[in-house]
DNA sequence: GGAGGATTGCGCAATTCCTCA
DNA sequence: TTGAGGAATTGCGCAATCCTC
């Protein structure tokens, strides 16, 4: 058994602490990746997440975009027949299609009844 | 020492395999990491993608409550001057608020224009 | 400026996945 | 269908480097 100070050669502690410091660094080599196999997961999950807030969202815009045509169809149409302060072309412009409308549908959908 | 063939001991060409064996999964390893790394990434730009696409639509719902409540206001209101076929009641649930609404703002839109 | 944890590229080996005779 | 063989994936350790106090 090697002395730790004079004799023997310096190696056996040096040894000693090679090991504990690569001991440490395996360790720190775990959490990291660990902590990095989290982080990848999380980004999954997040993206699940937005995917369904995004369909979810489409969804009401769909609505909200059949509600407004039809109370512009309803509202041009009295016009039409009464004819009030505002012209034709005033309530056209007033009520022109504000974007990309991708609807198919016509009736509106006033969701909770 | 036995060998298997002849003149010199299998050993070699058993390290000789061994070694093209390790390389080939060297390689393989590094295709793999490659390619996780690539994963890793794009599901990151997924992300950033959809919260993009999120508020470009919670932006669009923004607009579309407000053109919505605008013509709403509106109708209700020359309907109230009016009093046509529809009684006010019918026009309220007709009209009824259709979801949740978090809007703080009272003035339409209509975008373009 | 250096001690020490965190990250990262890399290789090994075990395991899983895939393909094809 | 099966099973042998090779590629892909994965856990792990080493060492270099990064980062922070």
């Amino acid at each position: 058994m090697p002395s730790k100070r004079k004799g023997t050669s310096v190696t056996s502690e040096d040894d000693e602490d090679y090991r504990t410091k690569r001991d440490r660094n395996n360790q720190a080599v775990k959490r990291s990746r660990v902590k990095s196999k989290q982080r990848t997961q999380l980004t999954q999950a997040k993206v699940k997440d937005l995917k369904i807030k995004n369909q979810v969202l489409e969804e009401k815009i769909k609505n909200l975009t059949k509600d407004l045509k039809f109370l512009k169809d309803l509202f041009l149409a009295q016009a039409q027949t009464k004819a009030e302060k505002l012209t034709n072309a005033e309530l056209r412009r007033l009520l022109a299609d504000d974007d990309d409308e991708q609807n198919d549908n016509e009736k509106p959908t006033t969701s909770k009844g």
